[in-house]
DNA sequence: TCAGAATATAAGCAATAGCATATATGCAAA
DNA sequence: TTTGCATATATGCTATTGCTTATATTCTGA
């Protein structure tokens, strides 16, 4: 799906593979990344199905840049995918834990231990989405000239960054304290 | 990290790949997923490097298995990569929000039929989370022979999932009212 | 003047994923 | 007897992913 991330972006506006490598670490990391070399490939695929179009754009200051333009049969592929339903909840890939799920063969120290650093990891990820996602976004939004809906629908997805995290920092301090009374009986 | 997966559960128990094809549907689902095709790919790269082998096993009133155990040398892998602490948190992919990031491009209406299908969906899982899978977790514990650690370990992966589709839930119902709120406004 | 960082583009390649397809055995229900 | 489903194994193949590597321009600070 990264190729309509690239399709949705680009029909805000005509940007270049490093615009897009950023825009989605500003405004989608929380359910959405892709390799700056992926975003390279995919935008030469999709120039090459006759989705988009390129030219290159010297600069003053900088290294000169390929912008990347939306063409019809890209908007009508990006309506098509809109107008598509999602009919299935997408499965989830998590190592901290499929980790965690065989700790049971480790030592219940490392595991305390590895869950305390995570949560500090956390904690960081949500300060980011709730201090610099948002005016990340809000210049982001600026810059593409969204609507009232294209507002919500971001920050909808921020929001939900920012709950997951709520929910991670909930379920290590509970694992925590579970673990941490476990090795305190001596079971382990 | 499928292959670790894998000798995970064979570290437990010697099992087919039809066997580690329901472990990982009742017990890891919300976390770690994997197609059968390449379940039975891996478990033979797995063969071929000398960490596991394996024997077809007549049964009575089912067709033969193949049933795989760990050798020494993925004992020593296993336990080499428990012991390696996992640094990063690792970043997500959720489609559903790309789409609803996106969907300031199409219909609100679309997107709220959208959320309120998720939000069936996410809530039948939670109630699978919270009914079913300690039942499986349960009976598949016992079965190899798990440890009070092991016992905490897999259901806090289940309570992770618990509170993952709770915290879902919490944000469609968040959702849908914004986006009903704007409709109402005639913004769209 | 040079080094480091930012900006900017892009290919190589191995690993992973996912869907389709194929084949076979055995049991239960119609 | 036949069909459908469960059980069970496994390959083919394309797409995707992710990490590495390469190269270049420009600016800033030491």
């Amino acid at each position: 799906m990264l190729k309509y991330a690239l399709l949705g972006f680009l029909r805000y506006h005509a940007l270049s593979g490093y615009d897009l490598m950023r825009l989605m670490s500003d405004s989608t990391r929380n359910f959405w990344h892709a390799d700056l070399s992926q975003i390279y490939k995919t935008l030469k695929a999709l120039e090459e199905s006759g989705l988009i179009e390129s030219t290159i754009e010297p600069q003053p200051d900088h290294p000169d840049r390929r912008v990347y333009t939306l063409l019809e049969a890209g908007q009508q592929e990006m309506a098509r995918w809109l107008a598509q339903p999602l009919t299935d909840v997408s499965p989830l890939k998590e190592s901290l834990l499929l980790k965690v799920f065989f700790s049971g063969q480790g030592e219940a120290t490392a595991l305390l231990t590895q869950l305390r650093l995570h949560r500090d990891l956390h904690r960081h990820n949500l300060e980011h989405y709730m201090e610099q996602t948002p005016r990340d976004i809000e210049r982001n939004l600026a810059m593409v000239q969204g609507s009232a809906l294209d507002a919500l629908c971001w920050d909808a997805t921020r929001r939900a960054g920012v709950l997951y995290e709520e929910m991670y920092l909930r379920w290590l301090d509970e694992t925590i304290n579970r673990l941490e009374a476990l090795i305190a009986q001596g079971d382990s």
